[in-house]
DNA sequence: GAGTGGTCTAGACCACGTA
DNA sequence: ACGTGGTCTAGACCACTCC
């Protein structure tokens, strides 16, 4: 049993992205939708505020909301999303190989966050290498606590870790912070991502938690720089 | 005359900061901040949802709202922002020179996006060189609206352009998308950056519109990679 | 059972833009 | 004057956690 704000959510999404309203468009009033949909306003303003949020509509007092922007035009390269998940929806033929899977206690160059209370937990390691049209792309490392999940099949590497965590595991991913910078290719990226000596990669480095806050796992993500794009929406914060 | 949320939001925001709530502590209960401040739960409730956006706090079902994260523990990379606002945060030393400044139309490679309906549009176009510590680290390019924004002196363009925008031409910034590569260094970049030929640089292109959707500039910042850092923070979507 | 957050409501008052 | 979004309220019912 869906609850409504989703549902409705989920409805105004859709016709956004089919061009039900178009950008440039202005949504309904929200008393009007409060009609439609037979609903209280307040319900109305919840669902109007997540989409003003991702970026897709811009209220504008006294006028009303304005669609300004689509999923599909740019998919949501900032959303946390798994790259399995980015795939399917951005259509693109892709391949994961898993390299290497085994225990391991957590390095502790530890991604120079203060995550102290980490050092020497044992974890699953896993590497993974991402190939988009045959050609090797990404290198992914992850760093799952066995004390949250204890184990994590092959075969389900070389699916979807966020699928595996949520479906098989019943944990919920919640929330991850990451941290994007450039760094010379070390031999390693050369082998595994055909490149030169003087090439970069760009290195995505995160934690993720669940949502009753625990970390389940740390990661490394190592990106020919050649195919890397990053999107981003961004609102002002009004002081 | 501040109004409610905001106010507690700040007293909050400041509380967790200031370490009065810490990392792992929980926050009094919605009931209980009710009482406190004399509000309504629903507003409450409205202030810790915009936390929890931020990366600062997790509600757990049952339980309670968890401190997860301060700002200054990570400075808020992410957020629309101005390179004059993070430097005062950050509390860098930190200079910015103006190379350039003149009437221009739009070039046309306008960002691949398909800003086709800004063709040709007059804009004044400001290109400006940021240094930290001494040292080059970031090309900042932008071409500013005539339509929206008829001039730009150059003194504002030495302080910060969305100062300027927002106190002196009661533009109200809203709300910018960018996107992130990594590309080769022109010979400019290399002359402004003190590159070498092989060097990559990384180049954030975007737009920035107001709280009425209108467009008021274009920009292009090109940074050092070694000097690059871009934090994020991302909240899963429940579907 | 008591307390917590999650959801939703019906209504109020305000500031803003359009006409 | 009217309709729009912005803010806030007081109260209801639910699912969850903890004791």
């Amino acid at each position: 049993m869906q609850s409504k704000a989703p549902m409705i959510h989920a409805d105004l999404l859709s016709k956004i992205n089919n061009d039900v309203y178009q950008i440039g468009d202005f949504l309904p009033s929200e008393n009007r939708l409060a009609q439609l949909y037979g609903v209280s306003r307040e319900t109305i303003r919840k669902v109007l505020n997540e989409l003003t949020i991702s970026g897709l509509i811009q209220k504008l007092k006294g006028k009303g909301s304005m669609v300004i922007g689509t999923q599909r035009s740019d998919l949501p390269a900032s959303k946390l999303m798994s790259y399995a998940e980015i795939s399917q929806k951005a259509d693109l033929a892709v391949q994961t190989r898993l390299l290497e899977r085994r225990d391991a206690a957590l390095p502790d160059f530890v991604f120079d966050s203060l995550n102290t209370d980490f050092r020497q937990a044992p974890v699953t390691y896993l590497c993974r290498l991402r190939y988009l049209d045959e050609r090797p792309v990404i290198i992914d490392r992850n760093y799952v606590l066995k004390s949250v999940c204890p184990d994590v099949p092959a075969g389900e590497a070389e699916k979807s870790l966020f699928h595996y965590f949520e479906h098989d595991c019943h944990l919920q991913i919640a929330y991850a912070k990451r941290q994007i910078t450039v760094e010379t290719a070390t031999k390693e990226d050369q082998q595994l991502l055909n490149l030169h000596s003087q090439d970069v990669v760009v290195v995505i480095r995160g934690v993720t938690s669940l949502t009753d806050a625990r970390v389940i796992e740390f990661n490394e993500s190592r990106h020919r720089a050649d195919q890397f794009r990053f999107v981003d929406f961004a609102r002002r914060e009004r002081n």
